[in-house]
DNA sequence: ATGACCTGTTTAACAGGA
């Protein structure tokens, strides 16, 4: 069973490119990320011809994410818990059935955070104080649970270009890397990681200052099983060539390949 | 040249991204 998260940055720029890496790659679900679209202008419609069941929590103009699922959907959760005022859409979860049993999958689209001196940043880290509640909960069920997404978390000096260059960011700052080890000691498991030694592998390439020509890049696309999950836990790959692609994404897709 | 951004929206400059 193939899963793959991908911040494709605005719906409406990328569905061909989608509808292509779709079609080429056949992931049994996807999480997306920043669709920048209202659920009423996902066009669902495109995409349910290639085969695809589609939940969105969308948002006008900013963040939304979305779950494409072969499988039908047994569950549909948006928004992450914890704060009935947040009203940025950057949580979805679902469950499908599989022959298997059930697998539940999250897209997340964690905040950037950005200045750290606004309230950017410690909305950031309320936000992962709530996703790590929420994944304590999840937990607690035992079962395959996939949390696929964009965590805007740089986790060490091995997957950033040039980590200098970062000193301060809310994306590598030791407060962020703090919360994001504390959610992963939960007893998750990053699935590159677990699969993948190798260091300055990315997920992530700045559309500025030629840094895709230049492998400048930073690895913040991440998925984080549950130890049942992880069981199952084939690879873990990047599809770095979407980055290469006429109106590429600045995020290439993340895909892991779990035993049925 | 040692470098040059992209997306969405109140379609013209901005906001937001990482």
């Amino acid at each position: 069973m193939k899963i793959a998260s991908w911040n494709i940055n605005g719906i409406k720029a990328r569905i061909e490119g989608l509808k292509t890496w779709l079609d080429q790659t056949q992931p049994d679900i996807a999480c997306l990320q920043e669709i920048k679209s209202i659920d009423e202008n996902f066009p669902a419609d495109e995409i349910e011809a290639l085969g695809y069941n589609v939940a969105v929590h969308g948002q006008k103009s900013f963040n939304g994410v979305a779950i494409l699922s072969k499988h039908k959907f047994d569950d549909v959760i948006p928004g992450l818990p914890g704060d009935k005022s947040d009203e940025q859409a950057r949580y979805l979860e679902a469950v499908v059935s599989t022959k298997t049993g059930a697998v539940r999958v999250a897209s997340i689209y964690l905040p950037n955070g950005n200045p750290v001196d606004s309230d950017k940043y410690p909305y950031k880290l309320g936000w992962m104080a709530r996703l790590k509640a929420h994944f304590a909960d999840v937990l607690k069920y035992e079962e395959s649970f996939v949390a696929a997404g964009d965590y805007n978390v740089i986790p060490t000096e091995g997957d950033v270009h040039d980590p200098e260059a970062w000193e301060g960011d809310a994306l590598y700052r030791p407060e962020t890397h703090a919360a994001f080890r504390s959610i992963v000691n939960l007893g998750l498991t990053d699935a590159f990681r677990a699969v993948n030694p190798r260091d300055h592998c990315y997920t992530f390439w700045d559309y500025q200052r030629g840094a895709w020509q230049k492998d400048n890049g930073i690895r913040i696309d991440h998925l984080l099983l549950s130890p049942q999950a992880a069981d199952r836990l084939q690879t873990c790959q990047i599809d770095r060539f979407t980055r290469g692609w006429e109106k590429p994404s600045d995020h290439v897709p993340i895909w892991i390949e779990l035993e049925v």
